[in-house]
DNA sequence: TTGTAAGCGTTATCAG
DNA sequence: CTGATAACGCTTACAA
């Protein structure tokens, strides 16, 4: 190990900055200044200079420095409840991409579905004077009043909400899910439903039930059952389902982990799915690739959930001001092999 | 739509600054700055006067004005080549949690399998004077001379490269594996390998295959597959082994996406895993819950490479000097339904 | 077309 | 213990 009588890590070798360009290249500050930013026009033989200190030098402009005096960064805050459910890696996937397209760069945070910790990541993010936040809500509560940046919502919807906004079709996904449980015939519908205060969840279901109700097809208080977001939660709802009677012939899960769960429920209870019972989630998560039957599920565009919310939020940037936009996307049924007719009617 | 000659956006109100805390305190702007970081000593009259102003008009420090000053921001820049490969959510959960303990923000970036964008990332996150930065490599190609922040490679490593690292024990989990298919009596064992250029692959095969060797299992090279990093790659391999004689009993898949294409090969040549083949994979990724079988899969410790990395990355901003560190995480064997006794020795 | 100088919000040095 | 003041690297009027 080296002596060092110094308690101090020594001073790192300093970054090239756009003095040691002027110099190099001798003309005044103001001037390298210029033939980078290009808005004020330079002599070709002046600029020429300057762009070869600038390569042999190897410069690159100090992000920070000129966002302290631009007032702006070319930061994006983007606060997500858990990148480790698997639903939110490509809607963060679809950000960045239009985010780095268009130069701007990515601060992530994991609120970990704790509305406390969200409001302390957005408030610490307005110190890196991003310049804007694209947010997913950890669940429905409402949001502080927001700083100077625009702020763009995606997916759920925090309560009294009505900025910008990117959201999915839960409502009419729901409908179409339940419109292919009944063309396959299904008459004893259950559903294992999400956490209450999340706002897909609600739609999705209201836009089931909706649609059962235009089909005349009732469905009794408990064919429904509530159950937290994931694997184990679906399992135990789908449990109590399958022990009914009448047994359900179909379940609407509220999302894809659940519906596994539900899938795991049925081999459990020595059930076959789909000839017994059909299921049918929501997400179009890839793990649905996987299980055996693959399962059919209403797929949402994550990747394009987010490169939406990034582009609307770039048009904000620039300066856009019109009135708050609400973009809605749609969903698609991906049929696959967990839902078929039901047992009775089989030929 | 509200009518607005002005083109340009109203200038924000601006943010609370340390001048508005020393005019309304009635002290210095270096009097606040004394209070605010503790290093100078401040009468505790005064201390409070400053504290009062900062409360009442919510005064947030601004990190990129410090920055500049101090020559060093909070950020810790991650490089990863895919936040959507289920793998590495979880790192970037583990590096997250052990920087938002410290008070560091994650700058995220994908640099997505491509070495050539992986380079423009770190240059250009250099321009925001991160205090570190976490890097997956695309692939084993060598880095370039880097700037001044410390540097933590995680999982694969650059070629060359010898700074600081967290990997898991990839040999050893080979060789687990196959000492697992060996005790379990196999004897026709075969691998689907990924890419050449990934550092841990390698390490992964060569641990298999020294413990065949020691147990004196041999394996002719037809038995062993290169694939792509995917399920489509696993499944081609598989097919290609399926139809071999004497066929495999035993299928040994560099990662778990690779493992669950060969289950769907088996399932597709009208085997059944794990009587006629048995599987076994390598990561622990959640979807190997979901397969069926339930795949058997030497489990790398994704979280914890992430949270040790980061762990690392603070000892060295924070002035640790030692020499290049190595840390190496163990693997764990999850036993599960893939893998059992080959037909033949079945009782 | 080029240069000068003020200032962005901090920290840090040095007098008072 | 407190207060001026320079400096961090850059942009931007404005002057030359």
């Amino acid at each position: 190990m080296p002596t060092n009588k110094s308690t101090k890590v020594p001073a790192a070798a300093s970054r090239i900055t756009m003095h040691d360009i002027a110099r190099r290249a001798n003309v005044s500050l103001g001037t390298v200044s210029h033939v980078i930013n290009g808005k004020v026009s330079v002599s070709d033989e002046v600029r020429a200079r300057v762009q070869k200190a600038i390569d042999e030098l190897g410069y690159q402009p100090n992000h920070l420095s000129r966002a302290l005096r631009t007032n702006r960064t070319n930061l994006i805050g983007m606060v997500i409840p858990d990148i480790t459910n698997p639903f939110f890696p490509s809607v963060v996937r679809g950000v960045e991409d239009a985010a780095f397209r268009a130069n701007y760069r990515l601060l992530l945070c994991n609120a970990d579905n704790d509305p406390a910790k969200e409001l302390a990541y957005m408030n610490d993010l307005s110190s890196f004077m991003p310049a804007g936040i694209i947010l997913i809500p950890s669940d429905n509560h409402k949001l502080p009043t927001l700083g100077q940046y625009p702020l763009v919502c995606i997916d759920r919807q925090p309560l009294g909400w009505n900025g910008d906004s990117v959201t999915v079709e839960n409502f009419e996904g729901g409908k179409t899910a339940a419109a292919h449980l009944a063309q396959l015939g299904h008459k004893q519908i259950a559903i294992v439903q999400g956490p209450e205060n999340v706002s897909t969840v609600g739609d999705r279901v209201r836009g089931f039930l909706k649609e059962l109700k235009r089909r005349k097809i009732t469905i009794s208080p408990e064919y429904i059952q509530a159950s937290s977001f994931d694997q184990e939660g679906g399992y135990l709802c789908a449990m109590r389902l399958l022990r009914l009677v009448p047994r359900p012939t179909a379940i609407f899960a509220a999302n894809d982990l659940i519906a596994v769960g539900a899938l795991q429920a049925v081999k459990a209870s020595k059930l076959r799915c789909p000839q017994d019972v059909s299921i049918i989630g929501f997400d179009g998560l890839s793990v649905t690739d996987f299980t055996e039957p693959a399962l059919t599920s209403v797929v949402q565009p994550s990747y394009q959930l987010g490169h939406a919310a990034m582009r609307l939020l770039l048009s904000r940037i620039e300066g856009d001001t019109a009135p708050p936009r609400h973009i809605v996307l749609e969903t698609q049924l991906k049929v696959r092999d967990s839902a078929q007719e039901p047992p009775t009617t089989r030929r």
